[in-house]
DNA sequence: TCCTGTGTACTGACCGGTTGGTATGTTACG
DNA sequence: CGTAACATACCAACCGGTCAGTACACAGGA
């Protein structure tokens, strides 16, 4: 549908990109960028003003997709909170196939925006556990959710499970992206100890 | 005990640890090592034939440790297969202040390391996760842990809940490390779940 | 006791190559 | 003709790594 311009400013991130995951930022120069596109080192900087803004364009797009979408998951009344544990889980497994780059480079190369840049990353990125610490704070409140659980960390717990698994979830493997997501929740949600003998 | 002598090799290796831990590999110099040591680039390569050589230094003595304190845990037949499931969650925690450094380089700048010296690190690390992949699998069997688990799923998720700990937890925090690891052990073991309704 | 030989630990100058970034064209098109 | 969209040529800084040379401790022989 919007595939009709393929507009250089754009082409020239996702070049970028797909570099960046592969060899790392520092590893991958603007010399190269420019040649897997055929361009020369003029056309970059007449489209971005650095290198490093280039990687802030990346970064901003992807966290401020990820909040929006993880809005609509917490902001469903029609979800319980157990639904919507697995909801944010499936969502995170499942950008590793739709974004999967996008978020290998999220977490790897986040160091190498300057202070200012990273000042505002960060919130965003902490923002974003805090909606999910916050969702398990009120579903203990509600009796959904074990009143020992400490919230904060059963979200470091989750986005630890969900996020590690950048590191070996390959979409095209054995299990599917919903398969694994519903095994992560049902771990987090269930354990892995057979069901209560005595708690 | 064994401080008298400050060689040279352990030196360079500890303050390189420092500043890759810091600023990242690719963004620390040979000459930002030697600055700090107030030597020059020929006495580093004097004791290590490239900076890479170093990295490697770095991994390896990172990793078989690691596998060998996880050995015993394994090994030690006292030990239910829940408090393995714990002392392995204690062990990995406990490690970000043992040896928090050496840990958040090996996860980082593995990719640094060429083909043939990655080889030799892989495997080691692939070991680790497998040896509790088949812990989690004799836990099944012996009725310890649920027999829908998957093995190889429980193993990534502990995993994952330990090492993303990596890059929030501070020893000196509000939380002990023992705290922090016995509170995601019983959120892997239990769930955070209310205690089973009707499973 | 002095002289001489030798290995260790290190210096300082230097190399070819690469980097991000810039200043200055040139071209195509409305 | 002017401006948007590039190309070309270049720079200073820095990179990992090399190498000839040297200060010095120490051993052994006369």
């Amino acid at each position: 549908m919007n595939d009709e311009k393929p507009d250089m400013r754009t082409l020239i991130a996702e070049v970028s990109l797909a570099l960046f995951e592969k060899r790392g930022f520092t590893e991958t120069s603007v010399q190269d960028i420019c040649d897997e596109l055929g361009v020369t080192k003029g056309t970059f900087y007449y489209y971005f003003a650095s290198k490093e803004a280039l990687l802030m364009d990346i970064h901003e797009q992807y966290i401020v997709t990820l909040l929006e979408e993880q809005g609509k998951i917490l902001a469903d009344a029609d979800l319980t909170y157990r639904e919507k544990v697995r909801a944010i889980m499936y969502m995170l497994i499942r950008d590793i196939e739709k974004r999967g780059a996008r978020g290998r480079v999220f977490f790897r190369e986040m160091r190498h925006l300057n202070d200012e840049r990273k000042a505002k990353i960060v919130p965003l990125r902490n923002q974003f556990r805090l909606n999910i610490e916050q969702m398990v704070r009120e579903g203990v409140v509600a009796g959904a959710f074990r009143y020992t659980t400490n919230p904060k960390l059963a979200a470091f717990a989750l986005l630890g499970i969900a996020n590690w698994s950048y590191q070996w979830f390959h979409p095209d493997g054995e299990l599917s992206d919903q398969e694994v997501a519903d095994a992560f929740a049902a771990m987090l949600l269930e354990g892995i100890e057979p069901a209560s003998r005595d708690r």
